[in-house]
DNA sequence: GTATTCATCCCCGAAAACAGGTATTTAAAA
DNA sequence: TTTTAAATACCTGTTTTCGGGGATGAATAC
């Protein structure tokens, strides 16, 4: 049974060279070709009976890019696959289309090879991505988390010091000659940003730190 | 100049016996021998302005023993060492000895040349104790440090357990099925127990004995 | 040059912790 | 068998923490 593909670029000569390769394989059926998504989003809106495998789409595009044709596209209940193919490969790109359940990414540098083994991969139900985009996505994530480890101020360091070293707000007011409520404040904004409870959270986080011992 | 020694025992035999080791040194003069320590306390009481060097004296001797003599003597003024022989060396009794600054001690099957040495060092002005005594003292010593240790029970455990990860003691009572005012006991009793302030001395505490990461 | 972060200070009310006891029952140890 | 230790529970206060706000000046970053 042949699967129904559409193809979506604005880029002639690469959707000549996909369709090129696609016709060597006779198992593939191109419905339709567009030179954006807003065309697809027509022609699947009007063709509901029809079944519809594939949509191959660039990300750049006019009037409606890839990024928002994905996201509609899996957003109709039609069980329609995508494999989105692009130039320019930010992170921001693939966190989105990933969020949104894209099926595969390619670069459109890749082999015909490549590209058949994807299409092949999506059809049967698994996900594809290529080397690189895999290695975008981890490190981006990876830089995410990164930034999002806590970061003590010097400040927020000697407040949580005491308070590990079992010094009382006001004694700790005391030494660093601040106010009680400042040494509140500290503490107050540490159980929020250190995401404890109290002050055995607070403690916990001191020692693993080597604040205190 | 010949220094004057007092002996106390009440087993003849060996009271003979380290006369006849002491008799071999010219330089040692045996003021008195006496069956029990009151006779010594008497003897010192009025011989007020004799010197008297050193009291040799065994430990177990009928009405006044050798450690009640030890103290009376390290009590009065008169810089009178005291050099303990005993056959039986429980912990207590060289503890206490130790404790009343006793100048050496000795087990009763020691060597003449041990006893000399012993008697020489002493008058010298240092103390003597044989390396079994030491050993006994040092080894009880360790004991009873470990013994201060301090020992949580079972349940002190489980609730310090759960203090350092950060639970109230509402919610503790809640899981252990006990009141609120038990889990206030024992958190008290531990704050007590472990000397420190608070909720992070706690803390460190579980954490240092591996109760909690 | 404006937005954000840092350091600082303040208020309030509820909840929890802390300090200082006492008391009962059971189990273990001396 | 008497004493001691452990586990449990309660009471009365005071202090501290916690969670929710808001505010300001100075420095830093974009």
């Amino acid at each position: 049974m042949k699967h129904n593909l559409i193809i979506a670029d604005d880029h002639k000569m690469f959707l000549d060279g996909l369709l090129s390769i696609l016709n060597t394989e006779s198992s593939y059926n191109i419905l339709y070709t567009a030179k954006h998504g807003g065309h697809v989003q027509k022609y699947i809106s009007i063709n509901t009976e029809e079944k519809i495998d594939l949509v191959i789409t660039d990300v750049t595009m006019p009037e409606v890019d890839g990024i928002t044709l994905n996201k509609w596209i899996k957003n109709t209940d039609r069980n329609i696959k995508t494999l989105v193919v692009s130039m320019h490969n930010t992170p921001e790109i693939i966190d989105s289309l990933i969020e949104n359940n894209v099926d595969g990414y390619l670069q459109k540098n890749a082999q015909k090879e490549e590209f058949l083994k994807a299409i092949e991969t999506i059809l049967g139900g698994e996900k594809y991505f290529s080397k690189e985009i895999k290695d975008i996505y981890l490190q981006n994530k990876f830089e995410k988390n990164k930034e999002k480890e806590i970061k003590l101020t010097k400040r927020e360091v000697e407040v949580i010091s005491l308070i590990a070293e079992e010094f009382t707000t006001q004694e700790i007011a005391d030494q660093l000659f601040l106010s009680k409520h400042t040494i509140e404040s500290y503490r107050k904004n540490l159980i929020t940003k250190l995401n404890v409870r109290n002050l055995a959270g607070l403690t916990k986080y001191a020692i693993k730190k080597g604040y205190v011992s």
